[in-house]
Order: C-alpha cells, then structure tokens, then sequence
DNA sequence: TTTTTAAACTTGTAAATACAAGTTAGAAAT
DNA sequence: ATTTCTAACTTGTATTTACAAGTTTAAAAA
C-alpha cells in the first residue's frame, strides 16, 4: 500500500511538512534526531536526510551541527508575497479577497509580456483576476494567466479565501519551484487608480511574474499593481 | 595538500562553478556525467551529487533524469538584483558605479529599520553609499551597512567595477543564504530627486532588505532608491 | 525504408556503514 | 560550589553497492 508511489523521502517531506504547519512541532522547537525519524519511520539516515534536506530547502527548518533540525516559522514565501503593513501586522480578519475576473479559459493574449512555449499557447489560458482589500482599502490587484494544462475543474473552484498556490499545490501537485520577476515603480493611470483607489499619477507598485513549477510548460504568469500607500510588500527568500 | 580543508563536495562545487562562469561548459550543453565526474576526480557518486545539488540550488545547472545536467546562463541572481532596460538589454560597458560615500566605520543607526543582533551592534558597522549609472542616467542608489566583523582590510579595498557581493564571497567566503525584503513604491522627494535625476513626486522603487549569510551574526542591510523610469529591476529566484 | 526492439547510457532512490565535527549534560576533579 | 573534562548525544562528510526509471542510440525486424 504504502499511499501513493511517492518516493520514501518525498513522503517524510509531506509528513513532517504537515506537522509543521499545523503545530505539532512548534517554531524554535526540535525536530526529533535524524536517528530518531530513522528508527520510527524504518528509513536510512540518507533517506531521512534527503528529507531534511528538502525541508530546509523550502525553510521549514534550520539545521545547526551537533544541535539539530529547528523549526522555523512556516510561511516562507516564494520571491515576493506577502502583504504587510508598514506600522502595524494584518490580522486575517482584516484581509478580504473579491475576483474581479472570474477564472475564466481564453486564447493567450497577443503579443504577451512573456515568452510563452507552443505547447502553453496552443492549449490556451485560464484567466482571472483579483483584488486584496485590507481594512477596506485596496492594495494588491493581479492579474493571472495559467496554462489549460490538465486542471479538471478548476473554473469552478472557489478562489475567494484559499491562496491560488496552496490550491494549485493540494489539488493538483503543482509546486512553485522559481521563476522571473520585472519591478517598476509607476504612475497610476485612470483604471489603476480607480480600481486602488488611489489619485491618478500616484506612485503604484508593478510587477510581472513568471513562476516556474514542477510541472514541464506549465508556468504561472501574474501581473500585479501595489498600491504601497499604507502597506509594502514583504518577500522572504 | 588538497589545498584548503573544504569539503571535497565543496570542492568539486567550486571547479564546476568556475568552469561554468568562465565559459568552459558553455550554456545549454550539458556536463560530464555523475560517472565520468567520479572517475576524474576520483569520488563516489553520492559526493559528486552532492555537488551537483549545490549547483542545481544555486542556479547553475538543471537536472534531467535520462538525459543529463545542463548549464543554465550563470548570473542567477539572489532575490532581485539585476537592472534591465525595459526594451533592450544594457551592454557591460554602459553600466558605471559611483560610491557616494566610501565605506566608512560607524556605529549602527539608532533607531535602524531592521533588527540586529547585540554581536552586531556592538562591533559597529562599514557604510557606504553607491549610485549606478546607466547610459548617463543615475538608477540606483543604494545605501548599506554591513557589521564590522572580521572583515581585515574592507575599508580601503575597490569597489568601483566589482560586486560588493562577489567581493565578499571571494575575499572573505562570506555567501549570502537567503534574505527578507520590503517593497514600496514612494514619490522622490527633494534629495533622491536630485541624486536619481527625476523631478521630486516622480514614482521611485523603494527597497529594504536584509540578506543573511553563511556566517553567524553577519547580515547585509540595504537601503534601495530605484529609477524606473528607464528601466527595471529583475530578478530570478 | 520504416518501425520496433534492445542495449547502453543517463539521473533518481535507497540501503548499510564509518568516521569527523559540533553541542550538551553529567561525572570527576579542584 | 565551581570548574574541568569526558561521554553521549547531535549533524556533516564520505564510501560502497544496488536497483529503478527516463533517454538515446543502434541493431534487428518488418
């Protein structure tokens, strides 16, 4: 049985990646010893390293020699993410997401920002865009093109409070694994501002994106203006 | 001899990246094998892996199964680094640096825009200030304080063409390992108006950053004002 | 000639083992 | 009680061996 033909050390991954994002390790604490995992999980030391290993990859863990695995706070984004606020932290409740554009299949755009390969343009887009609000003003507005590569359902999923990643992640074992990104700063025109609500010719954040996954020619490409106002964005990596 | 006491892992890293930045495996081709490697070096493949890995992290190669490693365009930065133009790429020759101010030993700013540690504070800090200067456009200005530690001979050292980074990883072994950022988009005012060379209110890219590195206790802190009017900051992750 | 098949590559996963090097805690000596 | 040091942890490096899985090439069959 053994769930899934996921390699041995893939499922250690998964299983202390699990734990650690919903607390049963919690931050600063230890892992139990590379010994340890080996006598419970009835691995070898490579095996279970080669697990480690990926979790420092990804920053679930720091390890120190002769101390140990320690864990570490988990949301670690990829590049840039997060929003945060320039005095005080955003409490979740604060944070609403509305889809200006639901997902929706079209051609690619032409021309397009990025290069994109034959097998992407041929298959054609899901489109889709958002708009974050934080405390009732708006700050983060994407728009995302993703390959219709293989992603049964996915126009009618719901967007509204799941992060886009995390579902493409549980849903379709599609990871980020890097990708490309180009930063201006901007002058809002009519529509940006108005969708920011901000003047026209304030300073806006640009961004485009293109994020590389496991998952040969499927690519995420996002473009996003910030509205850096009262918030800045804040990326580990 | 063996020269040095890295790791031979390390060691064989080091050969390889040197080889792929000067050009000896040029871009696209792929290198020896995990075997061939082995034999040429004498080592066991679970060690030439090893270093493989460490290519494959930083950016260097890329890894097939069946097929091979294959060597990526080297200069992979961390996080966000590099200038482009927005429509053509900038040749070497155009890209000039200004220090603005020659680093300098001073104690740490009170209060500072990020966290340090008491080692840090206590041991001071190098500051300098540099302006990059593109086809007689000033485009980034960047201010930075690093900790005094260790570093015999930082002060009069020249910075003017090389990499504060490359300088640091091949003077001092000091790598960066990963970083956290914040990211605005600001109106310049009086001063980063005259030193960028746009009009005050024009939109500029604010960045701070932290980067931490190989060695305990030792970040790099950065201050960055960015014109993009021109062009725009880009960066592969 | 074209297609199919098999062999010879490549990297990926995994075990079992050994010692080096950094950390910690407790025993021994002061 | 304090210090010192050793022993028992921890992770780091390295060898050896084996087979699985993906790719390419060339031989064999159609």
């Amino acid at each position: 049985m053994d769930e899934g033909k996921l390699p041995q050390y893939k499922k250690l991954y998964e299983t202390l990646r699990k734990h650690i994002l919903s607390g049963v390790y919690e931050e600063g604490s230890l892992l139990p010893s590379e010994n340890e995992l080996c006598a419970v999980h009835n691995l070898t030391r490579p095996t279970v390293r080669h697990a480690l290993e990926a979790l420092v990859q990804d920053g679930f863990i720091l390890k120190k020699q002769g101390k140990g695995s320690i864990v570490r706070k988990p949301p670690q984004d990829i590049g840039i993410l997060s929003i945060s606020g320039t005095s005080s932290a955003i409490s979740k409740d604060y944070l609403q997401t509305q889809i200006l554009q639901k997902p929706q299949i079209i051609p690619w755009p032409d021309p397009f920002h990025f290069e994109i390969s034959d097998i992407e343009r041929d298959c054609g887009c899901v489109y889709m865009e958002r708009l974050r609000i934080v405390n009732g003003q708006p700050v983060f507005y994407d728009i995302n093109h993703i390959p219709n590569l293989n992603l049964p359902r996915f126009t009618s999923r719901n967007f509204e409070n799941k992060s886009l990643f995390e579902l493409l992640r549980s849903q379709y074992q599609i990871e980020i694994k890097g990708g490309q990104q180009k930063l201006k700063a901007l002058k809002a025109d009519q529509k940006i501002g108005k969708i920011l609500n901000i003047k026209k010719g304030d300073p806006v954040l640009y961004i485009e994106r293109k994020l590389h996954t496991n998952r040969e020619n499927f690519n995420i490409y996002s473009t996003i203006y910030f509205n850096s106002e009262k918030h800045a964005i804040f990326g580990n990596f």
